[in-house]
DNA sequence: GTCTATAACTCGATAGAC
DNA sequence: GTCTATCGAGTTATAGAC
């Protein structure tokens, strides 16, 4: 690997009065086009030629295809992150597990290329999103993540829902498994789990906190 | 790399006296190369080396290159489907669960690829392991499985271990998802859960059961 | 610095000679 | 049935013109 070789060419207008940052150009094209037709359509001469620049253009900006799709992911999980920490504010314990489970599920329902290419596809990426990393970071979004489930499960525990010797990380832990099992086989095949993801997610999650008491 | 010249096709051993199905033996290598380095390394070219044919003689015996992963995942269900089976004999309902979701887990951690490209990568596969079909047939092989957890959940029910009314179907397809979350996640990244397989799948039955009651 | 053109390598799949 | 040759397409990456 080429170490830190950000190039970061310089900001200078190409043709125009307003700079314009070229790699965030291709960024949001490549997003654009995974929305539109998934991830395994985007390659590099597509990518280039709609940004209108010949292919090796785009290796100026980027080391290879994976930097662009794995920079996607990880911009998809910091809104994540954001979602599940949106609803941090509510103060029952067991109404906030509800809600953070369902944002979610929510956003990989509503994102569901970058959900699976995430956590269905590729290890590659998932490790980018579980990277060790200082937990303020981007990097980290998937850890941050977890960090709030964690957060909820020890909240449950004070509030009495659970034995004060429960294991809080497995807990966690078998929640988001949980969860993750209901979105991922809804995604890859909408016809088998025949119950909604609502459906059961709250039922799974109700079920657990039951079994928890 | 390159050099090495493999010219000797021709002087593979071909015995026309017993007929032997290529079909099976190009099945077989190809089997060996996905188990070795994953579905993703399986091409065309590369297997017939492998068989000791040219690439052009594969689709003598295969329409094309999915129709041979589709084969290896289908094969690998019907192995599911039968350890699922054989544990249909344990009488007590929560024990039966547990050595059948134990079953389900323990095929897809000994058979990661043919578990990732079932289940996890590709629909076209998960199509097919749950296509409808006779039950009897090789292609009803995850429809099978499933049945056999209703079965269970139905001896749940019988013996009082759960509601009357509860809804069998919704709370097969939850224990389902559920495990399925534990490997999958486990299969993509390892270092994740940072729990055991085992110690999640126990966990997460052992609540659900109790939260059923 | 920016971009074009192209190399060099994959791959699946097919046509035609034997 | 089998092989050779090849098509058409994908990919990364580089050499060199502007």
């Amino acid at each position: 690997m080429s170490s830190t070789k950000k190039t970061k060419i310089k900001s200078v207008a190409r043709n125009d009065n307003d700079k314009f940052d070229l790699r965030e150009k291709i960024l949001a094209t490549a997003r654009r086009m995974v929305l539109e037709n998934g991830f395994a359509s985007l390659s590099i001469r597509k990518l280039a030629e709609k940004v209108g620049y010949a292919p090796g253009t785009i290796y100026l900006y980027f080391q290879n295809r994976d930097e662009i799709t794995r920079e996607i992911c990880v911009r998809g999980f910091v809104q994540l992150s954001e979602a599940i920490k949106s609803v941090a504010d509510i103060s029952e314990p067991v109404e906030h597990l509800y809600a953070l489970l369902h944002a979610y599920t929510d956003f990989a329902v509503e994102n569901p290329e970058t959900y699976r290419l995430s956590f269905m596809e590729d290890p590659k990426f998932t490790e980018e999103i579980f990277r060790a990393a200082p937990l303020e970071t981007e990097q980290g979004a998937g850890r941050q993540a977890f960090a709030e489930i964690v957060k909820v499960v020890r909240k449950l525990k004070e509030n009495g829902k659970l034995a004060a010797e429960a294991d809080e990380n497995l807990i966690a832990e078998m929640f988001w498994t949980g969860i993750h099992g209901v979105v991922s086989l809804k995604l890859i095949y909408p016809a088998f789990p025949t119950n909604s993801v609502e459906t059961l997610v709250n039922k799974m999650v109700k079920t657990l906190v039951k079994g928890l008491q």
